[in-house]
DNA sequence: TTGCCTTATTGACGCAGGTCAACGCCCGCG
DNA sequence: CGCGGGCGTTGACCTGCGTCAATAAGGCAA
């Protein structure tokens, strides 16, 4: 069974070998450029750096290491995760195509977190030095990275929410629903897809073990509410999930 | 018992009744002036508005209402929390003196969340607007601030970490060390303080029950590490506790 | 002071989810 | 094509924390 996999958002006709520019970018209407003007966008445009793509299993940058800059998702999916004292990890957030990622290493210059590819991905670059020197210039751009900072705080704070008071079904309906809405916002399909993390990763994310997330799964599969096979996922009953992700 | 109390940053001589200004306040080397020069305050200054106190229990914002400035404490300590769809809620932060909140709201020009005073508070309030107006202009004003979001997005992440893999010992010592530490950066004592907040609030924002709450304050005064009298807290072995915070 | 109400402590008990263990299945590799 | 190792699932058992309940201790008003 075939089912949906989101990948290359590549441009044939590029100077770049990988992408042609933002403008050209059919995520442009979710990343930085959004809520930029033609013009500005061309300005914007010169200070991304786009590369080869990231192999599976590769890192984008570590934990500590010095931050120079912020990434796009392109195409394919990353995650970030930090190790705690103790040595364990803690997977802070999945990013998908038109997502910005690395922004928690502005504060004191380090990435505070690691960025590994869960499948294969490319990633715009874009140096903040230069995007601040463009922010004082165009007001757009600033305020749309104050709103996107902000966001990334606002959504945090919902999983500390869904960390601290909900059931474990709650958890994994809430990662769903969290999924499908961003398919969506991609125009993709929102009640069929590829999970590109393992179920370690999602235990991980949510405060969970595997075990929890496969029994969780499971009884959502007989619930009738998912048909699960394996990283595939349909959603039958997205009303059923989103009640279950608040209760 | 007279222990520490954090309270009154006011200068009398002041055209406002309530604050000098940013060059006079001795918070300023912990807030956003941090990073600026001279006369760079000033301008600064002309945009800050200091209004009358907080009483304990009045709120600074709601959620959800029409976002319009961010806030800085002057004196007492405010929590931030978000009421869930089920209609719990969810203490997000505790804020003390020289420290910024309200930065949630910027995302989509509505708070994110609400502030109440845990105590009599004084805020300065800094209208977002001219504040990126004037952050346009002055580079160390932007790139402070930038700092200041992604720092808050960084503390969310460790947050979620102790959320999601932590002990309900090691939460309550995390949050310990932190206000510890924030006690510190303020000149106040680091090892004897007062509990602003109810043990409510500490398990809410921890994702533990009162009962829990109060079972490990308990605990580690049987082990010798605090000295618990009611909100007065007594440091006792701040290493055993930097241990339990990451156990 | 007295009295009331809110906040904190302590104990007994139950359960959601963690832990440990066994097994099956996919997928990449020789 | 068959083999091996990781990943996922399922079951049995255990435990840390939640729940419920009773009591104590502050704090504030009058």
């Amino acid at each position: 069974m075939k089912l949906i996999v989101d990948r290359s958002e590549d441009v044939p006709t590029a100077p770049s070998p990988y992408q042609a520019s933002c403008s050209t970018c059919r995520l442009s209407s979710l990343c930085l450029p959004l809520a930029l003007e033609a013009a500005e966008i061309d300005v914007l445009d010169r200070i991304v750096q786009r590369s080869k793509p990231l192999q599976k299993g590769q890192h984008l940058y570590r934990e500590s290491e010095h931050f120079q800059s912020v990434f796009a998702v392109r195409s394919g999916t990353l995650k970030a995760y930090r190790t705690t004292d103790n040595g364990r990890e803690q997977v802070t957030g999945f990013y998908f195509p038109g997502e910005i990622l690395g922004m928690d290493g502005i504060g004191n210059n380090r990435h505070a977190s690691s960025a590994k590819a869960l499948e294969t991905a490319a990633v715009c670059e874009i140096p903040f030095t230069a995007l601040e020197t463009l922010s004082a210039k165009m007001p757009h751009l600033q305020r749309h990275f104050f709103q996107l900072m902000s966001r990334e705080i606002a959504e945090d704070q919902q999983l500390i929410t869904l960390l601290s008071k909900s059931s474990a079904d709650a958890r994994v309906a809430a990662l769903l629903v969290s999924i499908s809405t961003r398919n969506a916002r991609r125009k993709l399909s929102a009640i069929r897809f590829r999970l590109s993390m393992s179920r370690v990763d999602i235990g991980n994310y949510l405060g969970l073990t595997v075990e929890t997330v496969s029994r969780v799964f499971s009884r959502m599969q007989k619930l009738g509410v998912l048909c699960v096979e394996n990283k595939e996922i349909e959603i039958l009953d997205r009303d059923a999930l989103v009640e279950m992700a608040d209760a």
